[in-house]
Formats: C-alpha cells, sequence, structure tokens
DNA sequence: AGCCAGAGGACGGATGTGCAGACCTTTAGA
DNA sequence: TCTAAAGGTCTGCACATCCGTCCTCTGGCT
C-alpha cells in the first residue's frame, strides 16, 4: 500500500522542442549584444573563426549574423581589415515579448535560482582577485546612478562575474541568459536614483559578506536584492 | 575611460550544440524511469497520442522508445490492450559516465540553484496541500532508512514535490533533470542508515522552516542538507 | 467462429536544417 | 600592382524529422 504519491508527469510529457542552432545562436550573439558583453564597436573575430569555436558551420552563422544584422544589432564590412560589427549606437530596444510578460513570474523564479547558487558559492570559492572585481564594479555603480542604462549594463556585468567567482561555467551560462530575461523586462520600468542607489549598497553589502566568507549571510542579502525587483514587477505586471 | 572589465566572453562563443528531438526524448524518458516517477509496470500512454503530447511525430518518438526498450528501461506489448510499459523489475543501473565524473561540481552547483531557489519559494508559496504532501513523504522515508534504492527513489519525489510547490514549472523542470544527474553519481555510494537518518531529519526541519514561512531559514537548512551529499563526493572523486 | 478495434510495427516520400567546401567580391596595405 | 584578409554566394549532400499509409498482432464482442 501507500503507493508513493506520484509527483504529477506533467513535465515528463510536456513538449520537447529544442531551438535549432541557429536560434539558439541568434539568441547567445543577440543577449550578450544587449547585455552590453560585447559593446558597441566591438569586431566579432571572422567568420571562419567564431563558426569553428561555435561548432557550428559557417553558413548556419552567417543565418544568424544576417539575421542580426538586419533587426540592427550588426554591420558587416566588406575587404580586408573588414569584418562584422556591434552597432553603434544600438538600436532602440523594443517592447518584451508576450511570452516574456505572462512567464515574466518564471523568469524571475528562474534568476532567483541562479543567483542564489551564485551568493553562496561565490562565499566558499571566490579567489581575492573576483571579489576585488566585484569591488571595482561596486565602486562604478556609484557613479551611475543617475543613468539607468548605463547602471544596467555594469549590474550585469557584476552579476555575472559573481557568476564567474564561482567557477562553474554552467551557471555563468545561466546567470548570462537569466540576466537577458530580465533586461527585456526591466529596461521599460522606471528606476530613480533612490532605488539604484539602495540596489547598490546591497551590492555593496554582499561583498562585504562574501570577504567573510559568510554563506548565509550573502544569501540573504541576495534574496533581499531580487526582492526588490521582483516586487516592482509583481505591481506593473499584475494584469498578465 | 575606465573600460568596463569586460568579463570574459568564453561563455558566450562557447559551442552551441543542442540535442536532436530523438535525444531529449531519450532522456526525458529515461530519467523519469529510472527516478521513478515512471514506475516498473506502469504503462505510457499510446504513441499516437503521446507524440502529440511530446508535439513530436511518431517516428521520432518510437527511435526514442526503440532505444529505450534496447536498453531494457521499456517493453513493448503488442495486439489489443498492449501498449508500452516500464520495465518491472528495472535492468541494473550503469556506471555514471565519464562527462559526469568529470563535471560532478557542476552538476552539484546546479542543483544548489534549483533546490535553493525552492526552498526559497515554497517557504512563501506553498500551500499546505503541497506541504502536507511533502510531510507524508518525510514519514513515509523514516521508514526506508535501511533500503537506499527505496528511499533515494522517495527522496526525488520529495524534492520534486518541493519544486512543485513553487508553481514553477521552470523549477520543476531543472529539479527533474538535476535529480537525474546526481541519482547517476549518488548511486554508487554507500548510504548507512545514520547518514539517512540525519538526512531525513534535514528534511523534516526544513518543512517545519516552510510551515513557518521562514524563508532564510529554509535556505540555512536546504544548504546544509547539499552539503553533506557534496562533502562525500568531493571525497570520493577528489581524483578526477 | 468470425469480426473488429486498439495497440505496436514498418515503410516511403517530402521538407527543412545543417554541414562541407569551393569560389566570388571587396578593400587595405605591402 | 599584387596579395591577404575579410565578408558574400553557391552547390551538393547528409540527416533528422514529419506525415501519411499500410501491416501485424491480439483480446473481446457478436
Amino acid at each position: 500500500m501507500s503507493t508513493p504519491p506520484a509527483p504529477s508527469l506533467d513535465s515528463v510529457f510536456s513538449a520537447v522542442r529544442s531551438q535549432t542552432a541557429f536560434e539558439e545562436t541568434v539568441d547567445r550573439l543577440g543577449t550578450a549584444i544587449k547585455l552590453g558583453l560585447l559593446e558597441p564597436g566591438t569586431r566579432l573575430p571572422p567568420e571562419r573563426e567564431l563558426c569553428s569555436h561555435l561548432g557550428i558551420a559557417r553558413s548556419t552563422l552567417r543565418q544568424a549574423l544576417t539575421a542580426l544584422t538586419e533587426s540592427g544589432l550588426l554591420y558587416a564590412v566588406r575587404g580586408r581589415g573588414g569584418g562584422t560589427f556591434v552597432s553603434d549606437p544600438l538600436p532602440p530596444a523594443v517592447a518584451p515579448s508576450q511570452e516574456l510578460l505572462t512567464g515574466w513570474r518564471e523568469a524571475c523564479d528562474a534568476r532567483l535560482a541562479v543567483e542564489l547558487a551564485c551568493a553562496a558559492l561565490a562565499a566558499t570559492r571566490a579567489s581575492a582577485k573576483s571579489l576585488d572585481a566585484i569591488g571595482a564594479l561596486v565602486e562604478q555603480l556609484d557613479d551611475l546612478l543617475d543613468d539607468f542604462e548605463a547602471y544596467r549594463q555594469a549590474d550585469v556585468h557584476l552579476h555575472i562575474t559573481l557568476a564567474e567567482a564561482t567557477g562553474s561555467e554552467r551557471l555563468v551560462a545561466a546567470m548570462t541568459q537569466a540576466q537577458g530575461e530580465m533586461t527585456d523586462l526591466i529596461s521599460f520600468i522606471p528606476h530613480p536614483h533612490e532605488i539604484l542607489s539602495h540596489s547598490n549598497e546591497q551590492h555593496a553589502q554582499l561583498l562585504a559578506a562574501l570577504r567573510e566568507h559568510n554563506a548565509a549571510r550573502a544569501l540573504a542579502i541576495m534574496a533581499d536584492h531580487l526582492h526588490g525587483t521582483e516586487h516592482v514587477l509583481a505591481g506593473l505586471l499584475r494584469d498578465h
């Protein structure tokens, strides 16, 4: 007896549609650009090199580059010394997609997972060098409290640097993706000076906790930090 | 000036190889079976139905079913009233793959992410019903301290139920995958009575924290809970 | 006994993705 | 002027997947 309460199998039998290499490439590069990981003006590696890095054929890579060029994120220059460059300035961001709006809570949950793990792990593993890199970003953020675009970009850098401090490539990739989703949501919300200021204070506190190797405290601060944006989003998107 | 310290772009330019629908299906079903989500003897939905649920063609689904049949996890019965069934008993587990052994730390990190998020979110969101389901599993686990196979299976159920309590489908999927990876690692480690007993005490403590809506405490307990297995693995796999 | 329905099993063509490689075009610099 | 380095184009092939059709088996109903 006591047949174990089988968890629902919806997740096992739900749709299994993996992205194509083309779509995934567009996604990866597009996100990297929007997050500022690839800054405007940056030159990408030559196609023949990049495609081997990505493990795809050049024709496939070119499909992705063409798509990104058409959406204005990249432009290509022919001839020797040419290449593919990140647009400068970037085109204005587009409104978040419907899927993202309806799934915003899940996106926040996914971010929560990555961020909490990074906070906990960085507290035990982060090298002094990594912590200094984070410290530099905290200071930098203090000068950007009045320019949300710039602030957000540096903020992304900080969080990705945190992920790198854990030494886990999977977490870095997950963090990048999570930040990409969040940026699409966040960029349309007003962020006054005092909000950003408070947010960066939390960064500083987090860093202090990491320096003390206090994982529990790092977790608490991070949870609080994320609660902020989630609360704002909840207010704005309640209808969805 | 102050060119922001660009995080390394390795993660942006790293390989992008998506699984085929066939592979993903084998994975999903195989993991579900190994985790006990699909119990031995269970009959799968008819192929024509299942393939539409999964959003793939029947021929593709059949490839996957054939692969799973050949590895002994499934068997098919022809004729009216037939179907595809989960083998009973299941074939003995195979040794963990080399990739998993070399990447065990990343697998643990990924699990940490999912589990922490689930603990934190369940503390605020879990319904009374969900909590009762977890409670039932905790009690059930207490009777299985001497049968690691059975214990592990119910343990997986508990953690997936925890994920379901958050209401986030993504977390449920991530938890399923994470548990699948961990099972391959864990199943070859000796787990004496006292270890399991201690582990289940932590489950009980976690449940208590969830009932109090005490997210911070839930996080702390979960972090501790995971630390246990990670420590054991670290000892055994240090050479890898 | 015979029919029928529901299940797995097998095949063949159509389609789209992706790969591999050769070749063309543009352009800066030697 | 020639060459090297870059993007741009084309063709052919391999393979995964889809879709539909038909076959085979088998328990239950008439």
